[in-house]
DNA sequence: TACTTCTGGTGATTTCTGTCACACTATGAG
DNA sequence: CTCATAGTGTGACAGAAATCACCAGAAGTA
């Protein structure tokens, strides 16, 4: 595909390095593609799919923080392969996933060389801090009702349509929850005619 | 007071300019610093005391997320002062506090010109989004009574001792609890003697 | 000293959420 | 068609936390 489109900003020398230095990877639908505690030795850009970050708690609960869609790139993965640690957070693909993977050592040389590439990065810290902020909101402030309907507005938003083809489990497990709070939550905002729902399928009003 | 110390990695040329161009300001102890959706025109540097930042909600509640002590800088400052941006977060001097205030229009020729400052606006935001994570892995996943430990352990960590000089209501404040909870907690922490109860203050076993 | 304010203790009640139990239904495999 | 399974609906219950009510003691003030 053609994923220079994604960044325009990109001065044609950085691209062409990037072509030269960078992999290409391909995730399906619903594949891991970082785990929390695994070794990083790349950042990672997305080009095509919405890719989930989450945060995992030691005792099996997952907690989705927020999407990374194409023209995005990982936060954490920068960090953590500067420092050469290992990841704090899990990312998964939504869709099927087109990414790019850029190699530590490139990194240091591409941040001196390239103004583009460090305005980037910067650019990145930001957004994804601003980001961290609206999750700590959600969970400091809301109640569970409005953290659902935050949910699926924000699905809705990434995926370009109002039909949210998920389970309540799915659902109750992004939101580290559970099913039957979830089903009575949606019960609810059915009764309220906000959403309409199938079986695997939930459309918003 | 002599601050240069605590910014050991900077280059002279970049310290004279500071000492020319940036504000020092005086807090005491309780005054607010930073309003939510004040105007941000610098970036903040701590020189001395610990200050608070809180993240507060539209109907009056505040909730503590970290401490910046001294040598460490606002990263919420950066990005909302480099955007023109108003600021998402509250702060607080918890001490009587001395900041360094770097007007914005300095920052990006010190981003250029001084790869120490660079450096150090990079490492911040790697702290502040590594220190957020953990707020979200708080909140997220661990009830009241976990969360009061954590915060008190932080308290005397960032102040170096076992006493935490605070009423129920103010830490109540901090977590977005209610004092009568966190009254409850404390007493239950006082009988596993974790803590040793006084009026207005607290002290860690 | 008398009075007020601040701080902390505690019971009762309610709301929110998580958990258990179980029933019902749609769907797909055989 | 039959059966197994996954998804959903719902009642009952338990625990965490918020809220209300009220009291007692400590500290500050007139």
């Amino acid at each position: 595909m053609d994923w220079k489109k994604l960044f325009p900003q990109f001065e044609p020398e950085l691209i062409k390095l990037m072509e030269k230095e960078a992999v290409l990877k391909n995730f399906s639908a619903g594949e891991v593609i970082m785990r929390t505690g695994q070794y990083i030795k790349s950042t990672v850009l997305v080009l095509e799919g919405q890719i989930k970050i989450y945060r995992e708690n030691t005792d099996g609960g997952e907690f989705l923080m927020y999407y990374l869609g194409p023209g995005q790139a990982c936060a954490v993965s920068m960090i953590c392969a500067m420092q050469s640690q290992t990841s704090e957070i899990m990312a998964k693909a939504e869709e099927d996933a087109e990414l790019l993977m850029i190699p530590v050592q490139l990194m240091d040389e591409l941040m001196i060389k390239y103004k583009s590439w460090h305005q980037f990065v910067i650019q990145t810290y930001r957004s994804r801090f601003d980001e961290l902020l609206s999750v700590v909101d959600n969970i400091a402030f809301r109640n569970m009702d409005e953290r659902l309907e935050f949910y699926l507005k924000r699905y809705t938003e990434k995926h370009g349509r109002k039909n949210i083809e998920l389970s309540h489990q799915q659902i109750a497990d992004d939101l580290n929850s559970s099913r039957e709070v979830i089903s009575r939550l949606l019960k609810k905002m059915e009764q309220r005619m906000l959403v309409k729902l199938h079986r695997n399928m939930i459309e918003l009003l």
